[in-house]
DNA sequence: GAAAGATTGTTGTTGACGACAACAATTGCC
DNA sequence: GGCAATTGTTGTCGTCAACAACAATCTTTC
């Protein structure tokens, strides 16, 4: 956060007037990126950490973030799936998705069965309860996603989806 | 990482063959990920991962991060900037900064001089072994951005920093 | 059939990174 | 002059990726 020209800043008026402490102008206003620009990781960093904290703050009412939702959708899509495989297929460390299934175990949406096939796996599936609410999770994801519409614009969504498609 | 078909993973054979361990065939490489494709902000993660990561090797040879080598980028095209300055131009809590010019400090590629100004505040500029630094970076950096043409085509990438200006 | 090697889930450590809170020094406003 | 605000700094906390090590289990191989 603390963008530039993106969505609400935290400053209504323009040059922030007077009536607080020093900078005459509102410092770093104006500041030449110039070489920056032109950089796609700069962009899309940025860009990034918008749209990170829009989903966050659209799933907020739910207390659910981006990776959490990716790992209930994966699972929701592919029932029985190993730890292993959901890890893999996300691009997540299997150490790190101990602690993410650990959250959603605590919170039944999710559970660990040993499966039957390799005693060492465990066979992912999501609670009834669990259904339920990735359906409501599901719906403020699309709102989320109209949000991005109503920033880049919807042509440039779907642009940027057909670009980034191989990444998926 | 870990990605899917992103550049050269690490098995080179298609199947990966046997000789090791279970898996019947490669898990999870046919995983429907179904309502996640569509997801503006996944796509959106998977790519900056993958940027960063060519960025950091690419860059590795000089040991520069993404966000040094933003830090320098915009210290050397407005010397005398305050660290408060930086910090609200690149999104950068002006604490998580005052590590990182300590580092490029230590590197003596940057200097902090008081202001005469406003003795609270520090002036940032380039030392000359900076500068000389900063040239080899983005040429470096130029040839990162190359790999980004190569793997989107030079179209999408331009295309996506279009899009995205907005956030730069 | 048994040993050797590999995989799965787990735990723990490390380091980068963002969000906050508190503090001294300094500045601007009243 | 006094008070509020800003700047740089330090420290804490939580997220997250990258590794390393371990027990249990499976596959391969002899």
């Amino acid at each position: 956060m603390t963008a530039n020209a993106v969505q609400a800043d935290s400053r209504p008026s323009p040059r922030k007037r007077a009536g607080n402490g020093a900078a005459p102008r509102d410092v770093a206003d104006d500041v030449g990126l110039d070489a920056l620009v032109g950089h796609a990781g700069y962009a899309v960093r940025r860009f990034q950490i918008w749209i990170f904290q829009d989903f966050i703050k659209t799933l907020g009412e739910v207390d659910i973030r981006p990776t959490q939702y990716s790992v209930l959708t994966v699972i929701g899509a592919n029932p029985g799936l190993s730890q292993m495989a959901v890890a893999k297929r996300l691009g997540i460390e299997r150490a790190r998705l101990v602690h993410l299934l650990d959250s959603l175990e605590q919170r039944k949406l999710v559970k660990r069965t040993k499966s039957k096939e390799d005693r060492r796996s465990h066979a992912l599936h999501l609670t009834a309860q669990g259904e339920t609410a990735l359906a409501k999770f599901k719906r403020l994801a699309a709102e989320h996603e109209r949000h991005v519409e109503a920033k880049i614009g919807k042509e440039n969504r779907a642009q940027l989806l057909r670009i980034l498609a191989g990444f998926t």
